[in-house]
DNA sequence: ATTGGCACTCAACGGTGCAGAGTGCTAATT
DNA sequence: AATTAGCACTCTGCACCGTTGAGTGCCAAT
C-alpha cells in the first residue's frame, strides 16, 4: 500500500497548494514530481486521502487542496526548515541596535513580519522577579496621585490613584518616604508584608492603602498584558485566500487583543518548541480561516512571554516556524542579559 | 444660470453617492430630489461642473460620481452636522471614566472610531511645559543607565543612555543628587541653561553630559511622536470602494506613521476648527484613495494634538466632520483640566 | 432659461458552446 | 496485491452574442 507514498503526495499537496494557490490535480502532481509512478497510482493514494479528511476538492473535476486536518499531519510531520545565514545574522545585528525595551519588542515584530511575510504579533516580556528601586509619588489634582515605581531591571510602571478625601502636603510627602523605606530593594514577593506592617504601625489613613495596593501592583508589573503587532498589511495581501473579505473580523480581533492573548495562554501551555494552530483549531470565529505559529520566549521557567506570526491557513508552515523560532530565540538571548 | 440648482445638484450627487456607492443620474435625480426641474436641466447643469471638473463618469453612459475637486467643494459649502443628543452623552460619559492619559487616548480613539466607522487616529497629547517633578538615575548593565523624568502633570518619561566607560558608584550616586537638585522644580526651558553650569561646574566626565541630554529631551516629552489607531476593519469593510485592493499600503502606511504624522503637521497648520483632505490632495500615495477629517486638540496655544478620521474619499464627510469636531472638544476639556 | 424628444453608447446580463483539466471506475498488466 | 492504461463523465472557465436599459448629448420648441 506504500504508506510513504501517501504521506510524499499529502506533503506535495501542501507544498503545492502553498505554492501556486490553485488545487492540484493527479496528473500535474505525476508529472512535477519525482514519485516514479503514475497519475491513476496518485489518484488512488488521493482517494484515500479524501477519505482520511485529510484533503478535499472545491468542486468536482478540480484538483484537491489540503483540509485543516491536513495541513496539521503536514505540520506533525515535517521538521521546520533551517533559516538561511544571512538571515540569522540580519536577525542579530537588527536586533542588538536597540536601545529599549520597548524598542527591543517593536522592532521583533517588525523583524518577524517581514520575514514571515504574515502578520506578527510579540507580547511583552512578563516582568521578572526584581526589586524595587525607587517609588514616586506625584499628586495630581486635588484627590489624585501618580504612582511610579522604578525597578531594578530597568522597568518604569505607572499608575493614578484616587485619594478618595483631601490630604495635606505633609501626609502625602510622609507617605511617600515611608514608602520609599519599606519598599525600596524588596522584591513584588517580599514586599506584599512590608507594606501591610507599614500600613497597620503608623497612624495612615484609609487612602495609604490604594496607594500601597498601586505600588504592589506596579512592582508586579501591572495588570495590563500587552501584543504588538506588525504587517497587517501581508492580511490584505493573501486577501484571495479569504474568500468573502474575512479580513475585516481578523483585524478586529487583532485591536481587540483579548482573543489572541487567550489564544497565546493556550498555546503556551502546550509548552512545545514551536505550537501551531490551524484553522478551527483555534475555537475563534474570526481566526477560522487563519493559523497561528507561535513560541515562547524569555524565561524558559515558568511562564514564558510568547510571539508568533498570524496568516491564513495556507501559509509556509516550515519557512515561519524557522522564523518565529529564530526571532525568539534571540529575543530570548537579549532579555535575559538584559 | 440658476448657480444655486447647480450646486443643489453637485450635494445631491454627492450624497447620493456616498449613500448607495453608485453613480447618480440625471433621471433619478430629477425624480427623487425635489427642485422641480426635469432630467434635462439637470444635465445641463451637470455637463457644466463636469466642465469645471467636479464631477466624472466612469464610462459613457453611466450616472456621474463626485472627483476630488467636486468632494472638496462640497466640503467647503456644507456646515458639519450636528451631533445626536445620545451621542454627545455617550462620549461624554465614555471619556470621562478613563483613569489614565493612556486609558484616555485609547478610549477616544475607539469611540472616534465607532462613531465614523473609518479608522481613527489619534496622536499622543503633546506635553506641557511642566515642571520637572523628579529625575531618576537607575544602572543597566556595565555600562549603561536609566534615566527617568517625572515631571508635575503626571508624565513619565524614560529613556537608556550609554555611559561610554566605567562609572563607579559614587561617582554615579552624586550625578543622580546633583541633577536633582539641578533639575527639580524647573520647566524644560529653564532646564538647559541649569543643566550647562551643573556640567560646567564639577569634575564631571562626559558621560554626564550624554545623561543630561537624556534628561533635557525626557523633561520636553521625549522624542518620540506616536499616534494610535483603531478601526482598520473598517477598511476592509469599504474595501470595495479601493478598486484593486489597495487597502494594503494605506495599512502599511498607517502602521509607518512617519507619513501619516507628516499630514497631521501639516493639517495642524491650516489651524481650521476641522480640516479635510481628500484624496490626492494629501500628497502621498498611499492615502491617494482616501480623506482625512482632522481637528486640533489640547492647548489651543501654539502646537495642538491632532485627531481624525482616515477612511475613502467616498465618505459621509458631514457626520464625519461633527463627530471628529465633537470628540476633539471634549478630549480637550478632559486633558486641559487633568 | 427650460423642456421634450430623439438618436446613440455602453455596461450588465443571460444563454450557448467549446476546451481542458480532473476524476472515478474497470480491466489489463506485473 | 499493487500498479497502470484507458475511457466516460463532470465540471469550471472563457469567449461570443444578442438584448436590455440606464444614461447621455444635442437640437428644436416653448
Amino acid at each position: 500500500m506504500s504508506e510513504d507514498r501517501r504521506r510524499a503526495v499529502l506533503h506535495a499537496i501542501v507544498e503545492g497548494y502553498v505554492a501556486t494557490s490553485e488545487p492540484v490535480g493527479s496528473k500535474a502532481l505525476a508529472a512535477a514530481s519525482e514519485m516514479g509512478v503514475s497519475s491513476a497510482t496518485i489518484r488512488n493514494d488521493m482517494a484515500a486521502l479524501e477519505e482520511e479528511g485529510l484533503i478535499a476538492q472545491p468542486h468536482t473535476s478540480a484538483g484537491r487542496i489540503p483540509t485543516d486536518a491536513g495541513y496539521r499531519r503536514f505540520v506533525d510531520q515535517v521538521a521546520s526548515a533551517a533559516m538561511h545565514e544571512p538571515h540569522k545574522r540580519a536577525i542579530s545585528t537588527f536586533l542588538s541596535d536597540a536601545v529599549d525595551l520597548n524598542d527591543v519588542v517593536e522592532r521583533s515584530v517588525r523583524l518577524l513580519s517581514q520575514l514571515t511575510r504574515q502578520v506578527a504579533v510579540v507580547q511583552y516580556p512578563s516582568p521578572r522577579e526584581s526589586p524595587v528601586r525607587r517609588v514616586e509619588l506625584v499628586r495630581i489634582g486635588a484627590d489624585r496621585a501618580l504612582v511610579v515605581v522604578v525597578s531594578a531591571d530597568a522597568r518604569v510602571e505607572q499608575s493614578t490613584v484616587s485619594l478618595g478625601r483631601h490630604v495635606t502636603e505633609d501626609e502625602f510627602e510622609s507617605a511617600a518616604r515611608g514608602l520609599n523605606e519599606v519598599a525600596v530593594g524588596r522584591t513584588p514577593t517580599e514586599l506584599a508584608p512590608s507594606l501591610a506592617t507599614w500600613l497597620s504601625r503608623g497612624t495612615h489613613q484609609e487612602w495609604a492603602s490604594s496607594v500601597a495596593d498601586a505600588v504592589l501592583s506596579s512592582a508586579r508589573g501591572g495588570t495590563v498584558e500587552r501584543v504588538v503587532f506588525a504587517g497587517t498589511s501581508n492580511l490584505a495581501r493573501a486577501a484571495s485566500d479569504f474568500e468573502t473579505n474575512a479580513i475585516g473580523p481578523v483585524l478586529d480581533a487583532l485591536e481587540e487583543q483579548v482573543v489572541l492573548l487567550r489564544l497565546l495562554h493556550e498555546m503556551a501551555e502546550e509548552g512545545r518548541d514551536v505550537s501551531v494552530r490551524i484553522g478551527a483549531e483555534n475555537g475563534a470565529d474570526a481566526f477560522s480561516r487563519t493559523s497561528i505559529v507561535a513560541a515562547g520566549y524569555g524565561s524558559q521557567g515558568d511562564s514564558p512571554s510568547l510571539l508568533g506570526a498570524l496568516g491564513p491557513t495556507r501559509m509556509d508552515y516550515p519557512g515561519t516556524m524557522a522564523a518565529v523560532r529564530a526571532v525568539a530565540r534571540y529575543l530570548s538571548r537579549i532579555v535575559e542579559t538584559e
